[in-house]
DNA sequence: CTTGTAAGTTCAACTTGATTGAGTTAATAA
DNA sequence: TTATTAACTCAATCAAGTTGAACTTACAAG
């Protein structure tokens, strides 16, 4: 949400500290565990320096012991990995009318979740929700809030340089707050606020299918359709950290049935009219079907509805269309696609989805499929939340 | 051109003083000249700190003193400017059948280029023409070799993790080659290679529209349609290398003139295939005008030549949607449309494009226009190319 | 005309954190 | 048993940013 020439900060010896920290931990995570020297040699430090992070990444908690391994010669080199429970991050996702909660350790696994449903969504009432989520969570979970290491909103955009703009349709009295500020205060903790796609992506890369990957692109299913971008392990936010209005592009508006990518059409309708929860409801309501739940979804999908498909062939021709231009234009290693839909719906879209052949993305050297499947459920934008504080951890930041 | 997971790099001393360094540099190019407290203000580094990267940089002949400036009280403190000849760098565009080399200064100004015909284009010609070129050049500019800080060379894509790929039918003989190994050695200095697009917007930056800004999108005519991506004052490669195919993008295609963009069609096709310079070519050829040189197609325009007209309308109504596509995947704070094209017809393009009215991109707080025209003509790329390594010295690296 | 204050700069001592090199330990190979 | 190799620790060194006191100049107030 920076906007103007691009103004970078002085480094100091602290934050070369910090960065180096990333980097030890980040190695860690990947590698599940490793040894001094196996770390001096993937980050370019000396064995002294690595040994002094791990020394006082061990004396809070974060590292443990796990065994010794002797490759070979040489004297076995005790090996270290993340401590899972050495601190945990909250991820909240603020909708109009609920606010979802999760509760992630280190390894971004999931500890705890509750829904509840708001009675006010203006500022003050969220956050004294958000405190009184965070307090049950902590309670029930027996966990210290001392290892809170922050917290991740998830809200509706669009973002403006300082605040949020124009949520006025989705979230009154919103307008030009400093939601991080806001919810720092509120929950005593750093607190960073992202929209849904971008926390989801995130979430995906703490734990999910792509946590090997640096560069990759989340179609996320939401009310609409977003699209969240991590490239070289940070995520792309835009001048306003509005990028990824994925559901705005237009795509060919299937005039019958099961177009393909190049189809004939003879209208254009954003994606989000086509392919997104809203649109299937609506196709489920224009039919007689008469459904909302993601468990009556699921029943539809495990009966075949014939409406269901319909509305699946499509969502795979128009969703073809999309990733076609986010290959072209973002050239991901993958394109994930998940969020809130059931996960057996996800992967009758991702089944759906044809790709073109002659594309750069068809690379032969490719480590992943194309197109796979993510997280799903309704807690996918919450969990992110959490995850853009668990990635923090991981992934130095660049001195703005 | 990373693959797999993020590999972050250590850092120490020297790593911090060359990333001050940057930021110091940026801001003096930024501001024109500054004093030591302000760049200490504006970076949070220590005066003392700046101090010392001051005295370094002016050893180096980077930085000159510029008078001094007193506001208000105090001591009147000495300014600080780039000094526009304290180094230089090379560009050079690689074609199959040319290539086109610049000499940009500090100040991205270009002060000499030359293009000369390419009798062979396999690696070692390429190499040999590189150093001759090189040479020539520093000849008639008078300017000492050691004041060289590196070259960028633009050569077409696509690109794999290690060197080019699938260049066979532009440029036989290069794959799988490590073009930055092979060009460095040739010209004993560091080289940087790109694709025009990526190049080009990086050129407007150096010198041209978007030099305040962070964030924008740089649509660039070559014999194609790529997208070049600045994001937080660096460039969006993607995961191989080959993000912004903006050409491969499927556009409704016109059935008659001047479609509005959500206009009535019966087709797709790719963008470069209506908005290119050789559909340009193709379709005057179609029409039975004969034309191949800039300046021919500037009389056309000149003329207000009605073919030339037809395409322009179609091609506007082309890239209006392609806009649409950049400010809602990208967010940039601006598009700028540029390349080979003369810069009459880029002009009726930008006036060309409408702009959808409903999008996040028209904010209250813009700073720019949505779109504008940047530099054009057949240097472009080459100029790109140089502006690489200038922008390289005001933008601190990733420690990747 | 003098004096005080503010802003910018310089000098020297200090601190942080990474690097270097010598020495120690343990596992394998000869 | 001994040599070799890998991994680690300790202590000294070094690079670079920070801190605080002193110095310089310009403006403003008395």
């Amino acid at each position: 949400m920076s906007n103007g020439s691009p103004t970078f900060t002085g480094s100091n010896a602290e934050q070369t500290r910090r960065h180096n920290r990333c980097v030890v931990l980040g190695q860690i995570r990947r590698a599940g565990s490793m040894g001094r020297a196996a770390m001096a040699r993937a980050s370019g430090l000396s064995v002294q320096a690595v040994s002094n992070i791990i020394a006082s990444l061990e004396d809070e908690g974060m590292l443990i012991e796990a065994g010794q391994r002797s490759r070979g010669r040489g004297l076995p080199a005790p090996q270290y990995a993340l401590n899972p429970n050495g601190g945990y991050a909250l991820g909240f996702e603020v909708r109009p009318e609920s606010i979802s909660a999760t509760l992630l350790n280190l390894m971004g696994e999931l500890h705890h979740s509750e829904r509840k449903t708001l009675r006010d969504n203006d500022p003050e009432s969220v956050c004294h929700q958000l405190r009184q989520q965070m307090s049950r969570m902590l309670d029930s979970s027996g966990i210290d809030e001392r290892l809170l290491l922050g917290a991740g909103v998830v809200m509706p955009g669009p973002f403006t340089l300082t605040g949020l703009a124009n949520t006025a349709s989705v979230l009154p009295h919103w307008q030009d707050i400093d939601a991080e500020k806001l919810f720092s205060n509120a929950l005593s903790m750093p607190v960073l606020v992202e929209n849904d796609a971008n926390a989801a992506a995130v979430g995906e890369h703490v734990s999910g299918c792509t946590a090997s990957l640096s560069n990759y692109a989340f179609i996320y299913f939401g009310s609409g359709v977003g699209l969240g971008v991590v490239h070289q392990g940070r995520l792309f936010r835009g001048g306003s950290g509005n990028a990824g209005e994925l559901g705005h592009i237009l795509v060919p508006a299937p005039c019958a049935v099961g177009q393909s990518l190049a189809g004939v059409s003879n209208r254009m309708a954003p994606l989000e009219s086509i392919a997104s929860r809203s649109s299937l409801l609506q196709h489920l309501k224009d039919a007689g079907l008469g459904c909302s739940t993601d468990q009556q979804l699921e029943s539809l999908a495990a009966a075949r509805n014939p409406e269901l498909q319909r509305w699946l062939d499509k969502a795979s021709a128009a969703l073809s269309h999309a990733v076609h231009v986010v290959e072209n234009l973002f050239d991901p290693d993958t394109v994930v696609l998940g969020g809130a839909l059931p996960d057996p719906l996800l992967a009758e879209l991702v089944k759906g989805i044809s790709l073109a052949e002659h594309s750069t993305a068809q690379r032969k050297d490719r480590l992943m499929p194309r197109v796979l499947r993510g997280h799903s459920g309704d807690l996918s934008a919450a969990r992110g939340g959490a995850a853009l504080v668990i990635n923090g951890l991981f992934t130095p930041q660049t001195l703005s």
